[in-house]
DNA sequence: CTGAAAGCGCTAACAG
DNA sequence: CTGTTAGCGCTTTCAG
């Protein structure tokens, strides 16, 4: 590890020079290629160290198209994005997989039209080689975007047909929670949904009610501890007599445990609850709080297969893959 | 907006072309260098528009020698990085100034060795300008190698001396509270402090007795709320009369809410806690936490300018920037 | 104020 | 199996 020339960084030049052959043979040594002869490999190497050779990665985007990034756009709602330990999962998967994949995330907010169309050029000036998205509102308009503009894009559950997504069984998911709290012998049942306009949280509910019974009393949340807690008040105030309820998101069941506890009813004695999600929320509850799971580690990770497809062979029609939902048994039910 | 040659992107080439100019004087309209006469300007916006051109970054990047683009890297202890309330306030004030800046982070994990040489190699090779590091173990050797290898680099809650870092007064926070607890009267005090490792705990702990004096009972926690709930328990076995307790982070203090109350003791009634952080968690509790907050997006967003800075003008002597803590009275107090 | 020319460092045919 | 030759698309002296 001895510097050569000292004010320049090495190239793959100077490394031939030392080394006594071409560039493009150290070229191929650096690049792992096999049809080198040994000795001429073993020489390369010793001059790779003697000089302390480097790669530049940008020299070798340029002539091969690509970066060795994508970016993981997050157009979630309000600032606190980055602190929902929802998300912290998905990019707990996505990254999981792309460093297997010498492929890293640029991080990337698009909270506005002009953070959209940033992220869309950033992406036509070959800044990153192609786009995970992770919105939960249906009506955002970048994946049309990036799919008219023809740059590989894949959707945390994708509501745009244009382009890969992966997504899960939310209407199994409500049917589980519905038949777990049959199992447990609950009889007036209750439900905390999301947003109206959020579909995942419409399946949810459709699910419930399909085992639950289409009359099953429901108060929408969104998906906040404090509307949670709201919406308990107020399916007590309507439902006093209630012994179980299914909420939309472990985050309001923590609000609505909370409730219930406050009331003077024990959880589960005298209510169950299950959630959904099973993010750190659900962990964080006392009782620890029974509740849906979805896989979303292996959902980031799959959305980051299917970019990485996309993007080795480019014009491969959009696909999807459709994830299981499971129940997590803890102390609330 | 139509398309030229149909099969190729456009590029300065082809905009010259167009406008009939040169490619350097594209160049300089593209980069909004003046020196360039008002219609040829307009003749080459024309083009531009014309073509659809857009610059590639990869190509400037080579000439230029920036990216455009920051490591940001976490080397927390266990895989839930991203889940971690904190975590996500110090990306959203790093995302927050760098979008301002057109610049972006590339999210890296720094677990083990092999993913730190990735760290240092990936900046060696012009993967991004720089890098800005989070840990919280101080024995992290990664900021060490950065600063030999000559990198810029900027450390949160800093623990070398060779490398620009933002930190806040521990100290003076744990003062905060001791003097908040001993406002609202309280005279049996007690602390859970972090890790004894980890050099913000201790200095919240020295803080806390310098006030509260030297004798209060402490037990050690591990930020997790699970040992918050267990170090509030051991407490309450060796000084069950105790009124007041300070608690080095807000989700321990979740823990420790739960068990207080579930002894049958109220809060603030019987003992008052004060948190640390003012993460999420603290808002997640009932009742809602006092605690002593951290400008962690502010801090965040130093740390990315300082970075800024370094990268902008190599050579630049390592700096610091120390924050403020503050006390946020809720209803724990 | 504008153009010509020289690379930035690397890969990828194509010959040999 | 190895070297030669072209570029990738852009910025930047340096002349004019």
């Amino acid at each position: 590890m001895s510097a050569r020339t000292p004010g320049r960084t090495p190239t793959l030049e100077d490394v031939a020079r030392v080394a006594g052959v071409s560039r493009a043979t150290v070229s191929r040594v650096v690049n792992g290629i096999r049809n080198v002869d040994r000795d001429i490999q073993e020489a390369v190497r010793r001059a790779i160290e003697k000089t302390g050779y480097t790669p530049n990665r940008v020299a070798r985007s340029l002539v091969t198209r690509r970066t060795g990034a994508v970016a993981l756009v997050v157009s979630g709602a309000g600032g606190d994005v980055f602190g929902d330990p929802f998300f912290g999962r998905v990019v707990s998967g996505v990254v999981d997989y792309l460093r297997r994949h010498s492929t890293h995330p640029l991080l990337m907010l698009a909270d506005d039209d002009a953070a959209r169309d940033d992220v869309v050029s950033h992406l036509r000036q070959g800044g990153a080689d192609g786009a995970l998205l992770v919105t939960t509102h249906p009506d955002d308009r970048l994946p049309l975007m990036l799919a008219v503009a023809g740059l590989p894009a894949v959707v945390f559950a994708g509501t745009t047909q244009a382009l890969s997504y992966v997504d899960m069984k939310h209407k199994k998911g409500g049917e589980l929670a519905a038949w777990h709290l049959l199992d447990r012998d609950r009889a007036r049942l209750a439900s905390i949904s999301g947003p109206r306009d959020v579909p995942a949280s419409q399946e949810r509910l459709a699910g419930f009610r399909r085992i639950a019974g289409d009359d099953v009393p429901n108060v929408a949340g969104n998906f906040t501890l404090a509307s949670g807690e709201e919406a308990m008040a107020e399916l007590l105030r309507t439902r006093p007599d209630l012994d179980g309820v299914f909420v939309a998101n472990d985050l309001m069941a923590q609000g609505a445990l909370g409730v219930l506890q406050a009331s003077g009813r024990t959880v589960p004695g005298d209510v169950a609850v299950v959630g959904f999600d099973d993010s750190s929320a659900a962990l964080a509850c006392r009782p620890k709080l029974t509740t849906i799971r979805q896989p979303v580690e292996e959902m980031g990770a799959a959305m980051a297969e299917l970019l990485l497809d996309h993007v080795a062979q480019p014009g491969l029609p959009p696909t999807s893959r459709i994830f299981e939902p499971s129940l997590v048994i803890r102390d609330s039910t």
